[in-house]
RNA sequence: GGACAGGUGUCCGAGCGGUUGAAGGAGCAGCAUUGGAAAUGCUGUAUACGGGGUAACCUGUAUCGGGAGUUCGAAUCUCCCCCUGUCCGCCA
C-alpha cells in the first residue's frame, strides 16, 4: 500500500510507476476519488464538532429537565415537554446531516480502498526497464569446476542426460500416478530417497540459515485469514493463485486461506505492531508447506516437478529500518546466502536482475536465481534436451509497501513513527530444487551422487542408485 | 462442539448513559533533591486522518476486541462476529 500524502505530492511517481510495471491502475481516478472523500470528511467532521459541542452544552440541560418532567403535571409539563423538543431539535437536525454525508461516503469509500490496494510500488529508479522476463538482464552467472555453459551437459560431462523425469522413475523417487490419483493434476508423491532427498535440502538449508546467518526459524500458520493475505500484497491481485476455504459458508468464523510462501506467516508476524528500533532488523526464517493453484498456468510445464499445487519452501525475511542503503545491503546479504548454498550443492546458476514489467505489485526491486536444469528446453541434435535455466529462488525489495499494509511500525532514534522496510528471499524450493540436483548430479550408469553438503541429513547416503 | 466468565492505554486496573482519551497504580522519560546513588517530590507519557504554522506546536474528528444498532449523547444499553480463560465432550 503506498502512501496517500505521498500520491497526492507526486503522482506522477505513481503513474509512471504503474506504466513501468505494464499494469492498469487508474491513479487520476484515485486521487479525485480521495479529494471527494476528504471533502466530506471534512464536512462530516465539522458537522460531528458541532453536534459535540451542542451536546455538551445542551446535554446536561435535557438531562435536568427530564428530571423535572418526572415530578411535573399539566401547564408544567408541557411547558417542559416542549422546551425538550426544543433543544432536540438542533443535534436532531446535524445528525440529518451527518448521516446524509455518511451516504455519500459509503457510495465512494469502497471504490477508494480498491483502487490503493492496486497501486503498485513504483521500480527503484535503477531497474532496468522492460515488458516481461525476456527483458531482464543477467547480473552473473557460476558453475562448478568442470562445466561449461558454452557447451551441451553430454560434452560437458561425456554422456547423454537423463531427465529428472527419468530419474525418479529409476530410483523410484517421485510417484506421479498416484499423486494424481488422490490430489488430482499437479500432484505427487515424493517417496524414499526422494522424500530425504527433499527433507535434506530443507532442514540443510534452515540450518544453513540459523547457524550460518543469524537467522531465527519459526513455525508460522499456513492457513491464514485474509487481512494477511492483503496485508502482505498478496491480495486481492493474487486471489486467483491461492486457494480459500469458505468456513463462513459452514456459518462458521471467518473465510482462511492456504497460504503459497512462508512469506506471508513470517511478515504476518508483527503486523499491527509497533517495535522498538532496536529490536531491528528481525531476521527470520521458516520452512512451510506452500499452495499455489496455478490458475492460468494450464499447459505450462505439466510434467514433472517443475510446477505443482503444493511445495515446500523455506524462506527468509527482513524487517529493517526505513533506510534504502540499509535495506539494499540486506538484498545482497540475501543474495550471497543464496550462492552460498547452490555453490555447496554444486549447482550452476545465475542471477537475473528483474525489469520493470517482470515485477509484482509490491516489490521496487527483484533479483531471480535461476538453476541450470539439463532436462528442460527443446531437444538437440543429440536427442537429448538441450537444457536451460529455471528460476529456484527469487529476492525482493519491498521498501515499505508491505509493511504500510500491515501496519509494522517501529519508532525510530528521533521517537518518530515509522513504517519498516521489508525484504524477502527463497532459500530453497523443493522438490523444484530437486530436479537441477537430480540432473547436475546424475552419473553415465543413471545413478545420482548426493552433494557433500546434503549426506549429513541422508544418513551418510553419498549416492542413489 | 456445549456451558459459563471475560476482552479498557506499555502493563495492572476503575468506570456500566452525559466536560472520560479515559480515575488510580506500575513502568518509562525529563526536572528537582544528592558528592554519587537509593528513596522522595514535580512534570510528562497513545495512534490515525484532516486543517493551520518554517518549526516547536496549535486545532478538529475518530479510536475502550471488530462490526451493526438504540439515543440529543455510548467504554457504558441491544444484536452479530472474533479472541482469551475455565469446566464438559471429542481428538492428532
Amino acid at each position: 500500500m503506498i502512501d496517500l500524502k505521498d500520491l497526492r505530492e507526486n503522482p506522477d511517481k505513481y503513474r509512471n510507476g504503474v506504466r513501468d510495471k505494464c499494469m492498469q491502475v487508474d491513479i487520476d481516478r484515485l486521487l479525485a476519488l480521495d479529494e471527494a472523500r476528504r471533502a466530506i470528511l471534512t464536512r462530516v467532521e465539522n458537522a460531528r464538532s458541532e453536534q459535540n459541542k451542542i451536546s455538551k452544552e445542551v446535554g446536561p440541560r435535557i438531562g435536568q429537565l427530564k428530571g423535572k418532567l418526572k415530578g411535573a403535571a399539566g401547564d408544567e409539563k408541557d411547558r417542559l415537554e416542549m422546551e425538550i423538543a426544543s433543544l432536540e431539535a438542533k443535534p436532531a437536525e446535524l445528525k440529518a446531516l451527518v448521516a446524509e454525508e455518511e451516504r455519500h461516503l459509503g457510495a465512494i469509500e469502497p471504490e477508494f480502498k480498491a483502487l490503493w490496494l492496486q497501486v503498485p510500488q513504483p521500480p527503484a529508479a535503477d531497474v532496468p526497464r522492460g515488458k516481461g522476463s525476456d527483458d531482464n538482464v543477467e547480473i552473473r552467472r557460476w558453475a562448478p569446476a568442470g562445466w561449461d555453459f558454452g557447451r551441451t551437459f553430454a560434452e560437458n560431462r561425456g554422456f547423454k542426460p537423463r531427465t529428472h523425469l527419468e530419474l525418479v522413475k529409476l530410483h523410484h523417487l517421485v510417484d506421479f500416478e498416484r499423486g494424481v490419483k488422490m490430489g488430482g493434476t499437479r500432484h505427487y508423491v515424493l517417496a524414499g530417497l526422494g522424500m530425504r532427498l527433499h527433507q535434506a535440502v530443507l532442514r540443510y538449508a534452515v540450518d544453513f540459515m540459523a547457524d550460518k546467518r543469524g537467522f531465527t526459524p519459526m513455525g508460522v500458520p499456513v492457513i491464514v485469514k485474509e487481512e494477511c493475505m492483503v496485508g502482505t500484497g498478496f491480495f486481492p491481485a493474487g486471489r486467483e493463485q491461492a486457494y480459500h476455504i469458505e468456513e463462513s459458508k459452514r456459518g462458521s468464523g471467518h473465510d482462511m486461506y492456504l497460504t503459497g510462501t512462508g512469506e506471508v506467516g513470517l511478515m504476518g508476524l508483527h503486523a499491527e505492531e509497533i517495535l522498538q528500533a532496536d529490536q531491528l532488523p528481525l531476521k527470520y526464517c521458516t520452512v512451510s508447506t506452500c499452495f499455489r493453484r496455478e490458475a492460468g498456468a494450464a499447459g505450462k510445464d505439466t510434467a514433472g516437478l517443475y510446477r505443482i499445487h503444493q511445495f515446500d519452501k523455506v524462506e527468509q525475511v527482513v524487517v529493517c529500518k526505513a533506510d534504502e542503503a540499509e535495506s539494499r545491503a540486506w538484498h545482497r546479504q540475501m543474495l550471497e546466502t543464496v550462492e552460498m548454498i547452490l555453490q555447496s550443492l554444486g549447482l550452476p546458476y545465475r542471477l537475473l536482475q528483474c525489469c520493470t514489467g517482470d515485477l509484482g505489485v509490491k516489490n521496487e526491486d527483484m533479483i531471480d536465481v535461476e538453476s541450470w536444469m539439463p532436462g528442460r528446453g527443446e531437444m538437440g541434435k543429440d536427442g537429448a534436451p538441450t537444457g536451460e535455466f529455471g528460476e529456484t529462488h527469487s529476492a525482493s525489495r519491498l521498501g515499505d509497501f508491505q509493511c504500510r499494509r500491515l501496519n509494522l511500525r517501529y519508532k525510530d532514534e528521533h521517537g518518530k513513527m515509522r513504517f519498516a522496510y521489508a525484504l524477502n528471499n527463497t532459500v530453497a524450493a523443493s522438490p523444484r530444487i530437486l530436479i537441477p540436483l537430480l540432473e547436475m548430479h546424475q552419473q553415465a550408469d543413471g545413478s545420482v551422487v548426493v552433494p557433500e553438503a546434503l549426506r549429513p541429513y541422508m544418513g551418510g547416503i553419498a549416492k542413489i542408485g
